[in-house]
DNA sequence: GGAGTGACAGTTG
DNA sequence: GCAACTGCCACTC
């Protein structure tokens, strides 16, 4: 498979799987990662679509003020909160606390070369 | 084939 | 320092 071929939502998914329990990232790093910073908005209409599979934790990517604003997309209760919460991450009224404490990055945590 | 929408981010006033 | 606007790419209708 050519990474090329793959469409960015499809590499949305595989660096989301690759999330870290008990870490969150935002939009923009992803879309950084996959080299469109400036697509934030994409990454985020594929969580729309990966939130369907159950292979995405889409629960543990926010926006950058920290804020779960896909609860609402999960079930439209605090689902998301909750499996945040069981983690490890404090989440407080949709909005993850310490952010900077739980903040993951792939461009720092994952190598572009990696089996994507 | 074209226009509109979208779980945002970064920049400017 | 806070508030509001624009840009951006992919997907759906």
């Amino acid at each position: 498979m050519k990474p090329e071929t793959l469409h960015f939502f499809d590499r949305v998914y595989e660096v989301v799987k690759q999330i870290p329990s008990g870490k969150v990232t935002n939009y923009g790093a992803i879309a950084r990662y996959l080299g469109a910073a400036k697509s934030a908005r994409i990454v985020g209409y594929a969580m729309n679509a990966s939130h369907n599979m159950d292979d995405v934790p889409a629960h543990r990517v926010v926006n950058r003020n920290g804020l779960l604003t896909g609860k609402f997309h999960f079930d439209g209760t605090n689902l998301m909160q909750q499996l945040l919460e069981n983690e490890g991450v404090e989440v407080k009224n949709n909005q993850v606390k310490n952010l900077k404490d739980y903040y993951w990055d792939p461009n720092e945590e994952l190598n572009l070369h990696d089996t994507i």
